[in-house]
Formats: C-alpha cells, sequence, structure tokens
DNA sequence: ATATATTTTTAGTCTAATCTAAATATTTAT
DNA sequence: ATAAATATTTAGATTAGACTAAAAATATAT
C-alpha cells in the first residue's frame, strides 16, 4: 500500500525531474514538498526501497518505470477532477488546484474511469496541460500562446498562463473560456495587439492579454 | 486543524449513539473502529480535549454540539457524494458506500454546496437515509417498506435494506430505482405477495422482495 | 457481600513522517 | 590543488495513532 505522502513525493519528482527522467535534487524536492532535506533523504531512501525510485547517495533521485506510472495516474486523477470542478460545479480555473490536490488520492479504478466518461474523455484540463489517458499516454497537442498565433488562422482555447482572478474574469467578460474558437483577424503591426474573433464576436487583445492565452491550431 | 482519523471516530461516536447523544462505551468504539480499546480511550481523551466530546472516565463518550456539527457535515458529504455516484457515474447501489468513506473527508464548502446544487439539493441518499441540509437540518421522511404498505396506495422508492448485487441486479431488471412510483395494487392475503405498478409496468414481488424495499407515500 | 468476570485505563513500545544539529560529501573559487 | 561554500546524509528526538500487557475500576453472579 502507498501512503499520500509516497505519493505527493513521487508527484514532485516527476514534476522537478521532467517526467521523472532527471536527477532531482534532495533539496530541491524537500523545498517543493515544503519539508527540510533531511526529510526527503528518509522518503528517498523509502521510495528506493519499495522501487519506486532509483537512488544513489549524493547523487539524486529519479523514478522507476512503476514510479512514473503511479505519477502519471496522480496527474490525471487530478486533471480530471480540475475538469469536472470547471465544467460542472461552477469553478474558475484558478480555484480547482488545491482541491484537485486533495481529491487525486481517492483510490478507485471504477471511479477515475466513470468520471473520465462523464467528461466526455477529456484531454486537457483547464491549464491547458494534457490529461493522459488509461494507458498513461499523453495527447500531444502543439500549444502556443496567442501572441505567437497567425493572421487569419482559427484556434481552440486550451487554456491559461496566468490564472489571476482579474484575467480569468476578463476572460469570462468576453466569453472566452475552455474550447472557445478564435480566428486571428488581424495584428497590428504597431503595438502588436491583436484582433480576434472570439466565439463569433470581434475583439481587440492587447499583447499581455495575448501572452497568456493557450490555444492549438484547428 | 481536525485529522482524517478525528472525524472518523466522530462520526462513529455519532452512529453508534444515537445521534451523538447517548453514551458510547469504549469497546464498543474501538470495534467499530476496527482497533483496541486502548486506542479508543486515547482518541476519546484527545476529542475532549478539542471539545468535541463530553467524557468521564469509564463513563463513556457523547459527542458536544461541535462535534455533532462535525458528524453532520460528514454524513452531508458522503451522502451527496453516494447520490453523485449513482446518479452521474453509473455505480450501483452497493457499490458506492466505501468510495464515500473517501470522499466524505475532502475539504471544501464550495465544492459541498456546489455538488449539491449539481444534484438537485437532494433530500435522501440511495440507501433511503436522509440527507442533512447545510444547516445540518434533516427532512423527516415517513419511510416505510413495502411489505408494510397499504393497497391501493401510490409511493416513491426511497432506498434498499438489503444491498446485495443480487437483489440490486432484481430491482434493475424490473425497472425499479430511485424515486420510481410504485402503486400498490393488491395484496395476496394467502401468501402476502403484493402486486405493484412500478413505472407503470405490473409486477408481483414476493415478501422477502417487500421488506427490502423503502418507499414513501405520495 | 464478596468473588469473578468484564470493561476501561495506564504504561511502555512501535511506525511513519517530521525536525534539529552535527558530520560528511561534493562543488566552486581561487 | 586546496580551502571555503554548499549540499547531503546521519544521529537522535518528536508527534499521531496504533499496539500489548498489566493494573484498576465497574458490573455480575452466587
Amino acid at each position: 500500500m502507498i501512503t499520500l505522502t509516497e505519493e505527493n513525493y513521487i508527484k514532485a519528482i516527476y514534476h522537478l525531474g521532467k517526467q521523472g527522467r532527471e536527477n532531482v535534487n534532495t533539496n530541491a524536492l524537500a523545498e517543493a514538498m515544503n519539508t527540510k532535506a533531511s526529510s526527503a533523504t528518509d522518503m528517498i531512501r523509502k521510495l528506493a526501497e519499495k522501487d519506486y525510485a532509483n537512488y544513489k547517495k549524493y547523487k539524486g533521485v529519479t523514478l522507476t518505470e512503476s514510479g512514473k506510472d503511479i505519477a502519471i495516474n496522480i496527474i490525471r486523477k487530478h486533471r480530471l477532477w480540475e475538469v469536472f470542478l470547471v465544467e460542472k460545479l461552477n469553478f474558475t480555473w484558478d480555484e480547482v488546484h488545491e482541491l484537485a490536490e486533495q481529491l487525486e488520492h481517492i483510490k478507485s479504478q471504477k471511479l477515475i474511469d466513470e468520471l473520465d466518461a462523464f467528461l466526455g474523455h477529456p484531454t486537457h484540463d483547464p491549464h491547458g496541460d494534457p490529461i493522459p489517458d488509461k494507458n498513461g499516454e499523453f495527447t500531444f497537442v502543439e500549444k502556443i500562446v496567442l501572441s505567437q498565433a497567425q493572421e487569419h488562422q482559427t484556434y481552440s482555447c486550451l487554456g491559461v498562463n496566468d490564472s489571476s482572478t482579474e484575467f480569468l474574469q476578463y476572460l469570462n467578460k468576453n466569453d472566452i473560456g475552455l474550447g472557445s474558437t478564435i480566428e486571428v483577424v488581424h495584428i497590428e503591426p504597431f503595438d502588436k495587439s491583436i484582433n480576434i474573433k472570439a466565439n463569433g464576436k470581434l475583439l481587440t487583445v492587447s499583447q499581455s492579454v495575448a501572452k497568456n492565452l493557450y490555444l492549438k491550431k484547428l
């Protein structure tokens, strides 16, 4: 049986080590976990013993295949819950993260399979991050920010970079949400402001907005 | 901050002591928690210290008002999650309990308020037990079993007593579910078998079925 | 009413996850 | 290449929640 704390360390190693492939330093891990280096060392030892991690003293830690599987499964759960909270329970994009940190530890294969189906097998969460499928495969989507978009091209909104309340409220006001269709009508060479048609409505957005909106080409 | 274990003990005291009003013995509590009497004593001490419980050595334990509030809130969450799992995620009535035991500990007021609204403010869970509202008030509904029903009266299905897979499958096969309308057409005096019209369809059910189906008068 | 049985509490350990402080490796700078 | 700085590990303690075994209180039975 894997404990909640072990799961959280595994997740942190995964994120810090770029999908768990690169070595993660004890100090970096301790900081991510809001704990001390000595505690991180203890946990790394334990994870290595349970064969979730590869560890050589003073050389940092990576995840084993089974460690990665666990991490990916937690990420899948986290992101599916985020979609649920935003799409079904009226949460805003910035409210969901810490709640999903709790929900991701609920243990039930059927729950997560059914939730996935209930949500229509989403491939991305409200921040535009990909949701691994049942087999741990990520859907790769070329993600760009609006400021890198091309004139006359049509895109779909994947998520946001800045998830401040103000920015999300700005998007709401302009009817831009997950999956919104955005057509780049014109890019003003002078100040790089962008004329877009969002869900049919014309709108001019500034660079600072454009830098924080993730899109995929349609 | 209240721990998960504390919450579970409080819930057990609430259930064992008839809404936490009656004294609960250390041994009974230990058995309910699958632990030993000495552990229960330790926890009772702790709960009393935190003012969730009233405790006199050798005299058992009751809940304080704040302890009861906590218990009722956990029960509310548990039962709302059960409704969600059955109504939205295709769980059967007997699959939901242990999963709801995990979900009931998720901490977010907004989550539970929104879930409640999403489900249409249900008053009863899939087992026919009442769901306390936001203020901790239970909807009292006179709950009878089908075997006590009156001829020519119409009822609504509240839940089941026996939640074995076989029984639930029997009900599914006959299109009886939560909220189904059941009219008692005729009670056979010879063997007490009951002729009912369930969701429009005529059906004869035996006493053993009738004893396990909870109804409320319409 | 007293002995016996049962229940509850106490005392002392154990494990997981944390901490501080000290010791040891490794890295960096000269 | 060595000293200083930084990173990591070790050693020993702490806390929550559990355990066993023994002691103490309460309940039961004759």
